[in-house]
DNA sequence: TTTCTTATTGAAAAACGTTTTCAATAATTA
DNA sequence: TAATTATTGAAAACGTTTTTCAATAAGAAA
């Protein structure tokens, strides 16, 4: 999965492939951390001067569309994005740092059924969360 | 825990009991859903017609920092708050009508434990949250 | 290429949700 | 009962997101 693949996979659903949108998948692929729309304005303007923050926005609403970001909820507010997983993975946040890592391997079956049988629904999803402090930052 | 026993802890923490502040305070206490800020708003106007929307927000804030209420996270928005859970539980919401129920019995440290090891991090917290149909909207 | 069609653009304005400011009011204290 | 001071609602300010719109540029067709 590469930076092209996603301009690609815009261009297969009919998008057209600009330079405002380069300058934006260009920021937010690969990003360590979650990017607030401003966060990707600035960022994405040393690549592309003219952009604007609607662009930003439009940009940013059609990759998720396409599942190739997922917004980030944290304590501290959900406007943030991070290239989305691939399959069924789940985030693990750096509370100081803010690095974003994915992580699989979460086997909640147990759990949702018991959960099931005790409350009467029928569990469809679930959401799970990890934060913590990484590697760099527990030193 | 009852919603006079929120009112308490209000006044035990310096601040005074007003009529607003009893509107606002009946209306999310024992809430089965998920409330925003302007359905607060609504809802307890009906009870103290006089009652501003500025004063809903001011309330909240209290009532979380209290720990009496907590802020849901929910696909379409996260601006909206239940009465908190007592100790460890997590929610359970009905993706059709936004019922919600806690639940509690998650043990996660086998994962986290895995999950500790192959990323270096040092796992402080999660959120678990878990999506599907309550008894009566399966039906 | 060149022309044509139409999606995309950025700027401005509008629409939200939330916070701040402020003078009037009402809850507690003395 | 009087004095103090937190609390109030309205208005204004604020930050974020969306809509509107004429100009532009991408991609298709020739």
């Amino acid at each position: 999965m590469t930076a092209e693949h996603w301009l690609e996979q815009l261009h297969d659903h009919g998008y057209r492939i600009t330079a405002a949108r380069r300058a934006v998948v260009d920021t937010i692929f690969g990003a360590t951390h979650a990017l607030t729309p401003i966060q990707v304005y600035d960022a994405a303007r040393k690549k592309y001067r003219a952009l604007g923050l609607v662009t930003v926005y439009r940009t940013l609403e059609k990759l998720e569309e396409l599942h190739l970001i997922q917004r980030v909820h944290q304590p501290m507010g959900c406007q943030a994005f991070i290239a989305a997983g691939v399959g069924h993975q789940h985030l693990l946040l750096c509370q100081q740092c803010g690095q974003v890592e994915f992580f699989e391997g979460d086997d909640l079956e147990a759990l949702t059924k018991s959960i099931a049988k005790k409350t009467g629904y029928q569990i469809k999803e679930h959401w799970l969360q990890l934060f913590g402090l990484c590697a760099n930052c527990r030193a």
